[in-house]
DNA sequence: GCCGTTTTCGGCCCGACTGTTTTCAGTCG
């Protein structure tokens, strides 16, 4: 059997462009045109596989995906192909669609040059075009002239390195050093993100920043001395662009405080919220733009976004919600949710210590003495000591009975110093869910925590069937009160496994377990997509930072972006009960 | 092609820049 191709979410992306592409040259529809840019840009702002949604049978929740979209791409992941796309590209130079790629060069350009040069095949297009350019080939093509021609041997003698997303506590890392350059500066007024990190995504393409001020020259020629920067990409009176190591490109937007409102709120997006927002303003016979609203041809300048969305007749949104999930529709109703925050936050439930055992995965580098220092530090009331469960083949059953016993003891006598008064100490484990669903400690262990956290970390290849019934069955055991890192994703390596959500939703409600949102950049497990759907189902949800190492206790406020991506109010999130609920909830039920 | 408390039909976001133009098309964010 020859093995189907399986398609990223960036490939799916492309193809989606190209075929828009396509539908442009043929002269198609132009808001089919549009329909197919607009699902592409869903689909990169995905915080999920459109694969995994697929075998969650959640096409559907994708904005922008109707019922056409929906059976293209299910007939591209089931047969790693689509007929209609085929079908859609048939006719023109396979060479065109890699041209798109070359900054300055669209559908129109791209198949005009591929039609010229016969470029029909996309290995050498980029190679005969440059030949073509080379000659003053190009130049003498109706539409295209001296500097046009120019303009593509320069773009391709560039072949600048891809600016791929990275991860939100990497962008966020660089752009709190360039905030902190930043709040020195006299002549800056307002200073804030915008864009994806502005709305807390768990990747971003660059950093969008903005700030108001009276002087841009000052400010322009301030920001050009930042230290951090390899390349200065451009630099006006209204924006700086500046590549940064890390291969981050920075966006900063210059604007004077009049105008405030209106380019925080433009620029923090997303698009798909931004042309919402507009389509409702038409209705009431306004227009929306980065500059403000204009009714009647006349423009009104915003110095706040809470006016800016009065003045459209909503209350302000939280940036969180802007990707047009539904956060219009509730702000015209006032039935936006009220929104976790990180006061609310007391307990963290998952981690793990360097405490002196053979375990099944890697320790922490840190003492148990240290993880109570800290808790004490972030101002909880509630910290779950952890670890993995001791591994299985270095000891045997009633040798690790013995371990736990010793070790829950050890964090009694920890615990009992009297600068930990004030805190709540958990005895826990993190115990790996086997492929049988066994978890993997003896019935005997158990008695000696307080709850478990229980996680996949094998055969994550199961079938979806196969796999929840596994951690349907975990859930079930008396001690197990949170599934850790529930599908096993690792952003940008690995996308994680599938799961029957509805059934996994009921089994939680009935045996009273919250399911963890993994507070690790590199994990954000379960998204927020899910998140949302688990809450609306009645399941509580588990904050965790999974800490292996001290510094990993701070990344809590990841785990809140997912939560408030998600919609989260405090009530879902057992990380905000006072001490008896929270007792009753993980010890005696 | 998508989508819905004014629509299951009839709409569909806003603006800047650039190059090749005689008033605009293509590209980009």
């Amino acid at each position: 059997m020859a093995t189907i191709r399986h398609w990223t979410n960036q490939e799916i992306v492309d193809l989606i462009r190209e075929v828009s592409a396509a539908k442009q040259v043929k002269g198609d529809n132009f808001f089919a045109i549009r329909a197919y840019d607009n699902a592409a840009d869903a689909i990169e702002h995905l915080s999920d596989s459109v694969e995994h949604l697929y075998r969650q049978g959640k096409l559907a929740d994708i904005p922008g995906i109707g019922v056409n979209l929906q059976n293209h791409l299910t007939n591209l992941i089931e047969t790693g192909r689509s007929t209609q796309f085929d079908h859609d590209k048939k006719g023109l130079p396979a060479g065109m669609f890699i041209l798109l790629t070359i900054p300055g060069i669209g559908p129109k350009s791209a198949y005009k040059l591929a039609k010229e040069f016969n470029l029909n095949s996309p290995a050498t297009a980029i190679t005969k075009l440059k030949v073509a350019a080379q000659k003053g080939k190009i130049a003498t093509i109706e539409g295209f002239g001296d500097k046009s021609q120019a303009d593509i041997l320069n773009a391709l003698d560039q072949q600048k390195p891809k600016l791929t997303r990275i991860r939100i506590d990497r962008a966020t890392i660089a752009a709190n050093k360039l905030m902190t350059y930043f709040n020195t500066c006299p002549d800056i007024g307002e200073l804030s993100l915008m864009g994806s990190i502005r709305r807390r995504s768990n990747t971003v393409g660059d950093i969008d920043l903005g700030l108001t001020t009276t002087k841009p020259d000052m400010v322009t020629h301030y920001i050009k001395k930042y230290p951090d920067i390899i390349k200065l990409v451009a630099s006006g009176s209204d924006l700086v662009r500046v590549n940064v190591s890390g291969n981050l490109q920075i966006d900063i937007k210059l604007v004077p405080p009049e105008s405030w409102g209106s380019l925080l709120q433009h620029f923090t997006g997303s698009k798909a919220h931004n042309i919402h927002l507009r389509e409702l303003a038409l209705t009431k016979g306004v227009s929306l733009s980065e500059y403000g609203i204009k009714t009647k041809g006349k423009l009104k300048r915003y110095s706040s976004e809470q006016e800016f969305y009065q003045a459209i007749g909503l209350p302000w949104v939280p940036p969180e919600l802007r990707e047009d999930q539904g956060e219009i529709e509730a702000a015209l109703k006032h039935q936006l949710p009220k929104l976790i925050e990180a006061k609310d936050i007391h307990a963290d439930f998952h981690t793990h210590t360097n405490y002196d055992w053979i375990s099944s995965h890697d320790s922490a580098n840190y003492s148990i003495q240290d993880l109570l220092d800290r808790a004490l530090e972030l101002g909880y009331h509630t910290i779950g000591v952890g670890d993995h469960n001791p591994s299985l083949s270095s000891y045997t059953s009633a040798q690790i009975i013995v371990e736990v016993k010793k070790r829950s003891q050890t964090i009694d006598h920890i615990s009992q110093d009297a600068k930990y008064q004030s805190l709540h100490v958990f005895k826990t484990l993190e115990v790996d869910i086997r492929p049988d669903g066994a978890l993997a400690l003896p019935d005997q262990a158990f008695d000696y925590l307080d709850y478990v956290v229980a996680s996949v970390h094998s055969s994550f290849n199961q079938p979806a069937s196969q796999l929840t019934h596994r951690v349907i069955k975990a859930i079930s055991h008396p001690k197990v009160k949170i599934i850790g890192h529930p599908t096993g994703r690792i952003i940008g390596e690995r996308s994680g496994f599938n799961l029957n959500w509805e059934h996994i939703f009921a089994a939680c409600r009935e045996h009273s377990v919250a399911l963890e949102i993994n507070a690790h950049p590199s994990r954000l497990d379960i998204d927020e997509l899910t998140a949302r759907s688990a809450i609306t189902a009645g399941v509580n949800l588990a904050i965790n930072t999974d800490s292996h190492q001290l510094s990993d206790l701070d990344n809590m406020p990841y785990g809140l972006d997912v939560a408030r991506r998600g919609w989260s109010t405090p009530a879902s999130i057992i990380n905000t009960w006072a001490w008896p609920k929270l007792h009753q909830f993980l010890v005696n039920n």
